[in-house]
DNA sequence: TATGAATGAGCGTTCATTCAT
DNA sequence: CATGAATGAACGCTCATTCAT
């Protein structure tokens, strides 16, 4: 008896509810402080029926870092590599950047966690390393291509673009409350310095 | 009849040995993930002995936090705030946080777990918030004499300052392995370009 | 989907298996003596399935003394303090009581260990000293009427009332083993001499 | 080297110390309730000392139910079951033990533990239990001698015997607090009357 | 599929006992 | 004899996982 249309669709909210729960639930309270009883009561489900949906909590625990990556990294990657003035491209990827950092609090403290123990959690590490890989690699091109126009100093491309991408997850980390949370405007400029402009 | 001198001695080492094998199992495992039972092990001594030397699992961990913090803020604050040439100190100052924050993987894992977790960890977190504060202060009037001096672009001193706490914090955190571990010196001008140095 | 009423059932059966064997347990081995691994076994259940019963080991030692004791209260009280011959109501009384006792050594074993100990157990001994209060001045009304048409001794009541129960639980304590069983009925005569019936 | 008259004097003080401490420790927080580093803390010794003078915990908490058992026992059976007048001996005796029973809160504390779980402790109750039948025989014969003078009724005097310490245990065992205390003189005539008096 | 009772391994912690000093 | 650090068994309790309903 195949499962109606409703159904289906039912249980895809139910999956994404359970998942958003843990992210926030292992974000604030870590892996072993997060129990399924937790996230079940916060998700508003029955204990047993976590385990339809994800098969341990392992699984549950992968997914939350893994799916949420998926949906992030196209705007984490939308700066055009190939742009004509690659300054003022690279201005607005900052801008963008610290916008779309200082407003998601709760995937990038489980991130952190999942960086800071990756021995700890090795499988959904590799997701994120593969990722940062990837994003860390375009900056470059774009930082390359910046200076053969003469427009940044000759600096090492990849240890630039990995600074940068430090410093994006270290504010994040930083800020811990909102007694800055005006500050991320004036985070921009100085932030931008990092890839040597030549004015 | 009082300890003898060299029963003195032991107890201060074995309780040294416990702290810097918790610090190194918090760091790599995460508070849950770190077991007495694995602590006492590594350490060589029994089980029941922790517990000679910390009250319970949450003294031992606020100690694996606080403790290495004082014996490593001396270094942190290792820079003059009013040097003749204060643009000539930041960069000292860059090199030597930079070689520090390299050479301390595992103790500065654990402070981003509390960093990151800062609601779990309320106690030792405030211990590294208010070193935080006294660091970020001092770099601040560094950046402010420089500032004065024409000798750096005119920003407001706090935030870059909290950028480049922030980029060092990062930078540990994104080095998960040794495959960039040469890159270290590659980072010093870049970061010293956050300051925005006036050529 | 609620349970099953079978179900309802069978947990209503495996909580009292589990209470009355923690009746049993703490009675002879007392509160420390008795461990939760103990019950389970005796009460042929899994060690943690006694937690989804009872919060705790205090909670499920409260309900030990608590719950019978609700039973148990409706019997002790059962006699009338306004009968036309109050001598042969105590007296009646006296062979109930008695027989009461000598059947419930369980039970009165773990109130004289609450009582004896009331310190280390005030919630569950403020319910026991409730229930003495209420049954000790329903026993002082009765001697009163007694004592008012001429058929006992003056004597004040209430004293009169507590060396009763005094008696009834001394004796409980005092007959550990089977030896003098068969005396139960030699002590009811002595026993009624208390109230100093008027021959 | 034999030790000095003035240590072997210390040591016996020392040993009677921890003996007090106790009794009252395992009157009020039971066996398992009182530890070793409690006990040694509140008699003012180390720690390991406790064992220099008793082997092990059990045989410490035996010598506090036998040894205080042998000082008060003589205080106890301190009546003459050959008195000419034995009604008035009798009385006496009640006065005596109402007076010693009520001064005794803490010592009869803990003889109430083990007699209510003389399972658990075979060895200290078996003393006890022999005490009680000496005592109990003595009363008998004193009752016995007043029924043939004509002086008491008619009745069994072991199970008598049995109710009048059951009583007085009873009574110590329910006056906790000391809401009841100035009662104690008012226990003596009812308690009396358990003998059957003839007026 | 949904539910929550049942299971037992594993945790942090306590504490009687031993033993080197 | 006096001391208290060292040991590890045993405790109460939690919780991921299983499974009957």
């Amino acid at each position: 008896m195949p499962l109606s249309e409703e159904q289906r669709l039912n249980m895809k909210k139910r999956r994404q509810k359970i998942l958003d729960t843990a992210v926030h639930l292992f974000a604030t309270e870590g892996y072993e402080g997060t129990t399924i009883k937790k996230i079940a009561e916060a998700a508003e489900i029955s204990f047993g029926n976590v385990f339809t949906y994800f098969k341990d909590k392992e699984q549950l625990f992968i997914a939350s870092v893994v799916e949420p990556l998926e949906a992030i990294s196209d705007q984490i990657l939308d700066f055009n590599e190939h742009a004509e003035d690659p300054v003022a491209e690279l201005l607005e990827m900052v801008k963008k950047h610290i916008k779309l950092f200082a407003g998601e609090q709760n995937y990038l403290t489980l991130v952190v966690q999942v960086v800071g123990q990756h021995q700890r959690f090795p499988e959904p590490f590799d997701h994120l390393d593969q990722f940062h890989d990837k994003w860390r690699n375009k900056i470059g091109r774009l930082i390359e291509s910046g200076q053969e126009k003469g427009l940044l100093q000759k600096q090492e491309p990849i240890p630039v673009a990995t600074l940068y991408t430090s410093l994006l997850i270290g504010i994040r980390l930083n800020n811990t409350d909102t007694r800055y949370s005006n500050m991320w405007d004036q985070y921009i400029t100085p932030t931008f310095q990092l890839f040597g402009p030549i004015h």
